[in-house]
Parts: structure tokens; C-alpha cells; sequence
DNA sequence: GATATACTAAGGTTTTTACCTTAGTGAGTG
DNA sequence: CACTCACTAAGGTAAAAACCTTAGTATATC
């Protein structure tokens, strides 16, 4: 399961921004509509929803409509692309650390 | 330990693009000099150092000059910022399944 | 059926990004 | 001390990002 680069480019971009967190944040507790997204920010409402096009399109999150009422949820699997790459570079350090420990201790040994 | 929204966003945007993902990723396994980490890019060597200074200023790496030679090396807390802020989602996500799971249990029992 | 609500479409501006080229500078090397 | 090597400085271009305003278009509601 390695997500394309292209991938995660567009997770962690969207990601990059303090408004796009802010909604995945609120996202994360519950649905919500775009004008309850847009509520708390003082931001124009086509600029907010240019945000929401941007987390759609990384996949982060999925809207439908019902009525005039459009519902963006969550896609809590996308998050893991960001979390399986940084935890990929977490375990290469860690062997790192782990090959600089054995290399430091058998330097010691031979004192 | 909470980093600012501006630390937070450094991070993410630094690793929004695949050329510096891959600098990171090369980092992680043993500090290079410049000339070292841009080899593998059909790059001009400016253009790289652009992105390594997009990575030194998100605080991911650090550098050192010795002679004529910069070498750059990981930062390896500074991708905590980005662990962390994924680990309060999920973990907010879980305790929202959670809550939907008891619910759904409770409505079941009143059947 | 008029009015309000919840988005959506279109297009404009400013800033930032990601590249480039060309031209240095300072540290090693023969 | 001329030359190469490893960067660095400066500045230029094209595309993308992040805002905005203004003007729709469907649903609901009274």
C-alpha cells in the first residue's frame, strides 16, 4: 500500500495550510455543511470552499449533496498516507540509531 | 508542546513536494553535503538548494560548513510536529467510533 | 409565487513557488 | 599561484496559490 508521490504531495499540501487543519480537525468530531465550515472563519465564503476543493481533490475528504445542502465527511484513511511515510522515516532513524549504538559499544569493547 | 500553527505549516508545506521528501528521506539514513544530495536530481544546483533552504527554515534539517563543504543533516524531532498533529486527529477520530459504537450498542439492547 | 438560504460559477489581483541562467567567492590541489 | 571544486548570489520567468468581488442557480419556506 505506497501511495504515489503524487499522493502524498497532495496530502501534505493540503495539509500546509491552517484553515485546511482547522477543517479536518472539525471534520475529524463530525460531517458538517459548508456554511457550518465556513462559519468561525473571516474568510469569504468562495475562498473558503476553495480550501474544501482542495482537501476533496487530496482525497482527505468526500462531500455529497442532499437538497442545497452539500456534507463533507472525513476519509480518516487518507491521513495514513502522511502517517505511513513518516513513520517510514521514523524506523530508518531508529535503525540508524540502533546501527550507531553497535558500532559505539564495540568501539568501547576494544578498549 | 505545542507547536505554533506557523511551525506546524512550515513542516507540512516542506514536505509537500517530492524532491524534498526524498532529501528527507536521504537524511534520515546519513547527513550529506550539497553537491552529494543534489547527484540523483536532473536539477540545476540552485534549484535544489532552493528546496534545502525551504527545508532549513522549516527546521527538518540543519546544516554546517566545514571548508568549501555544507553538509546537511536531519533534524529528526522537528518531524514529531507533523507525528504529533497526525496522532491528535486519529486519536479524536477513535474516540468518535468509539462513541458511535456504544451508541449502536445501546440502540441495539433496546430492541 | 415571492423571498430567503446554501451554495456555485466566473473572473481578477497579489504573492509565492519552482524552476532557470549567469556570474561570482572562497577553499583545496598540483 | 593557477586551477578546480563546492557552493552562493542575483535576478528572471511561468505557473500555482490564496485571497477577493460580483453574479448566478437551485432548494426551502412563508
Amino acid at each position: 500500500m505506497v501511495a504515489s508521490a503524487a499522493t502524498v504531495d497532495g496530502v501534505f499540501r493540503a495539509l500546509s495550510d491552517p484553515t485546511r487543519r482547522d477543517v479536518i480537525a472539525r471534520l475529524t468530531r463530525r460531517p458538517a455543511s459548508v456554511s457550518a465550515l465556513a462559519e468561525p472563519f473571516d474568510m469569504a465564503l468562495p475562498s473558503l470552499m476553495q480550501h474544501l476543493g482542495v482537501l476533496e481533490s487530496s482525497g482527505l475528504v468526500r462531500s455529497t449533496k442532499t437538497g442545497r445542502v452539500r456534507t463533507y465527511r472525513l476519509v480518516p484513511k487518507r491521513l495514513q498516507v502522511a502517517e505511513h511515510w513518516l513513520a517510514a522515516q521514523r524506523d530508518l532513524w531508529e535503525r540508524r540509531m540502533d546501527q550507531f549504538e553497535s558500532f559505539a559499544n564495540s568501539m568501547e569493547s576494544e578498549q
